[in-house]
RNA sequence: GCCCCGUUAGCUCAGUGGUAGAGCACUCGCCUUGUAAGCGAGCGGUCGUCCGUUCAAUCCGGACACGGGGCUCCA
């Protein structure tokens, strides 16, 4: 048998002819669960390679690897569904971040008790080491072995077409069309058929290569992800290359659970969702007010020193407004229906940049009071469908710390750099610093969007170049666009890896059209301006909620509602600490007295607990030296600190916006001007 | 909007076709405490709302409201 040249990963290497790339890299003591060759298709690993080949091994504790272990493990999970079901038709099972699912068309929605029973089913198939086999058939064949499976019909009539359904580029993603066999050692060590399925692979060799997995819940899906189709069951699972990596994401599952801001608004008395006033109006507590009011009146600040006017627009206009915007043919459902007076409708708005609009019109502009920055914190209300609503994170009313710059087409951007930067800076004030951008574009194929080609591309260019400039990673959001014009938006990891669409920028050519906005130029004659719209926090809401989640309600000193907690040791040294609570608040610190008849260790816990950054211990000895005991949240503890370096160090973590109070190196801090004396 | 699940004291949750319980919280009393829960007593619920079935419904059925997990959507 002659020999063939191979290069794998990296090196050459002359092996048999018709060896299987598997045998290949075990040879070579090579861990793979399949190959990509030549820089293109993964294979697997039965696959045999022909002369000249370029084969890159693809271990499991990879993206790739992971991807092919979980569409691996949903070929296991729907065998096990079938036996279980024998009526349960397929849909697709595509791998997903973390995980992987399969859709079924079953008679009744699977219950938990279902997914254990089907996970045990799923652990026999994986012992039973079945092998994926591989076979390519024509579509003809296919819809023969196919035809108790309509939607795998219906997929192998979209084959190439298929691009627009997530996930069916799985199934018959490739040039042909191959149908996978689940092959079982029978009794006298024959091969048998147990089960197949369409699919474009690879997958592992075999199920006994799947190191971990498990069931996570059923939902219900759409077909093909359209809402005018039926709905199928949905289960979703994850698998893992070691028991070790699996435990590790369902620890970092409950993490984020533990981290929910719903729950930690409510340990924290922080805010509600009073079913009287409606799904998805949030009231504030008092302690959440105090971090709602400090994040916004940062914010306010940095807007004023950024060039920005303040202004502020009412909660409802007239309907004529947003059909000049142009907003309401588009936006008619997701806003609250109109309320009729006096004989005209009124609408709660649901955004505020007509209103804007109408101040920049209010009277004559010259074009040097451009950039004009027109900026508040405005209200409000979306009609979002009842099974979206979801904490602070979507809600029907909110608050959006929402800015237009009414500028020249040249100066926009500069003006779009210049906000890109404040942004940035911005989210870093409140210890976001781990990000990148997403450019939303226009869908050529749609008729949402409004103004001509020229426009949409000389706005994509502004925004591409500066957001390209910031030196951020950019991902293309196709189609993402406002009707009105492009946007750059920030995506924000938090502190477990989940990102969060906060600040946007948006250019719009359309609104100073349609409004009739203009100015002067130099030269005397009437121009339009452009107008960008640009959210910092995005909504108040939405970024208190991401904020709560990243901090896990421990918020940094200059944001917590309560930051220093002090505690008695015996009631008799309550007026003590009365006495340090006045002159902290005269520093404008945040402070209470716990005076409660509960032991001092039990006044430790309830601080903890509420995440207070200091706490203040004071005993006789205490009393006695003019010092407390510092205690911060972290456990750590100093005693018989002297009054003044404790206020003094509270003031200067305030001022530095600290993210965790630093207790040990109280020198390295910057000091506050109000602390320098 | 669609599918499934849930709703019992302020919170977390038991429980039953014959109108209910625990822990924490809260109130009061005792204790005066040195770094993550001292002891005792008490208060507190028309069992989400409405309509049905039943001699009798918190429990069974339906509708609605609210919440949860997904889908779809997200200016």
């Amino acid at each position: 048998m002659a020999d063939i040249r191979l290069t794998v990963d990296g090196s050459p290497h002359v092996v048999a002819s018709a060896t299987t790339v598997g045998a290949v890299l075990h040879g070579l003591g090579v861990e793979a669960v399949v190959a990509r060759v030549n820089g293109e298709a993964l294979r697997d690993l039965a696959w045999v390679p022909g002369d000249g080949d370029v084969i890159e091994s693809v271990p499991i504790d990879t993206d790739e690897g992971r991807a092919v272990l979980r569409h691996s493990t949903a070929h296991v999970l729907a065998q096990a569904v079938q036996q279980l079901y024998p009526d349960a038709k397929l849909g697709i099972g595509p791998p997903i971040t973390n995980g992987f699912y399969y859709d079924f068309d079953v008679e009744r929605p699977f219950t938990p008790e279902d997914l254990e029973q089907i996970e045990g089913r799923m652990r026999k198939i994986v012992k039973e080491r079945q092998r994926f086999s591989r076979r390519v058939v024509t579509d003809e064949d296919a819809r023969k072995e196919l035809a108790e499976e309509p939607y795998k019909l219906e997929l192998i009539g979209l084959k190439g077409g298929a691009a627009d359904t997530e996930g069916a580029e799985v199934e018959v993603g490739g040039n042909e069309l191959t149908i996978y066999d689940n092959l079982r050692r029978g009794a006298a060590s024959e091969w048998e058929l147990v089960w197949k399925d369409l699919c474009r692979g690879p997958h592992l060799p075999t199920t006994g290569k799947i190191p971990a997995f498990k069931l996570m819940r059923s939902a219900a899906a759409y077909w093909r992800g359209s809402e005018k189709n039926q709905q199928l069951q949905r289960i979703y699972g994850t698998a893992w290359e070691s028991e070790e990596a699996l435990q590790a994401h369902l620890d970092l599952l409950e993490e984020a659970e533990r981290r929910d801001h719903r729950r930690i608004g409510a340990d924290l008395d922080l805010f509600s969702f009073p079913d009287e006033i409606g799904s998805g109006l949030v009231v504030f507590h008092p302690k959440g007010g105090v971090i709602k009011r400090v994040m916004e009146d940062y914010v306010r600040q940095r807007h004023i020193e950024e060039g920005f006017d303040y202004v502020g627009t009412p909660h409802i206009s007239k309907q004529g407004l947003f059909e000049t915007s142009g907003h309401l043919p588009y936006y008619a459902d997701t806003m609250f229906p109109p309320m009729e007076m006096e004989g005209s409708n009124y609408y709660l708005k649901a955004m505020n940049c007509p209103m804007h609009n109408l101040i920049f019109r209010s009277r004559g502009r010259s074009y040097r009071e451009l950039p004009l920055r027109l900026f508040e914190f405005g209200s409000v209300y979306r009609f979002e469908k009842s099974g979206v609503v979801h904490g602070l994170t979507r809600v029907r009313g909110l608050t959006m710390d929402d800015s237009h710059s009414y500028c020249t087409a040249e100066q926009a951007p500069a003006e779009i750099q210049h906000l890109l930067s404040f942004i940035l800076s911005l989210l870093k004030d409140f210890g976001l610093d781990d990000f990148y951008l997403e450019l939303s574009t226009r869908d050529d194929s749609s008729d949402k969007f409004i103004g001509s080609d020229e426009d949409w591309e000389t706005a994509t260019r502004v925004l591409e170049k500066a957001a390209t400039d910031t030196g951020l990673q950019l991902v293309p959001d196709p189609g993402g666009a406002a009707y009105y014009g492009p946007k750059i938006s920030v995506q924000a990891h938090d502190a477990i890896g989940r990102t969060w669409q906060m600040s946007t920028i948006q250019y719009d050519f359309n609104q100073p059209a349609g409004f009739g906005l203009e100015y002067q130029a130099s030269d005397g004659s009437r121009q339009q301006p452009v107008m960008i719209h640009s959210a910092k926090f995005g909504s108040i809401e939405r970024f208190f909620g991401v904020l709560t989640e990243h901090y896990a309600g421990a918020f940094p000193p200059w944001l917590a509602p309560v930051q220093v907690t002090c505690i008695p040791i015996r009631s008799e040294n309550v007026e003590y600490l009365d006495k340090l609570a006045e002159r902290l608040r005269g520093e404008g610190i945040r402070v209470e007295v716990d005076d409660s008849d509960d032991r001092m260790q039990k006044k430790i816990l309830r601080a903890q607990q509420q995440k207070v950054p200091f706490m203040f211990v004071a005993g006789p000895r205490d009393v006695e030296a003019g010092a407390v005991s510092v205690r911060y949240r972290n456990g750590v503890e100093r005693r018989g600190v002297p009054v003044d370096d404790a206020i003094l160090e509270v003031s200067r973590n305030i001022a530095a916006r600290l993210v965790e109070p630093d207790a040990l190196n109280p020198d390295a801090l910057v000091p506050p001007e109000s602390a320098t004396s």
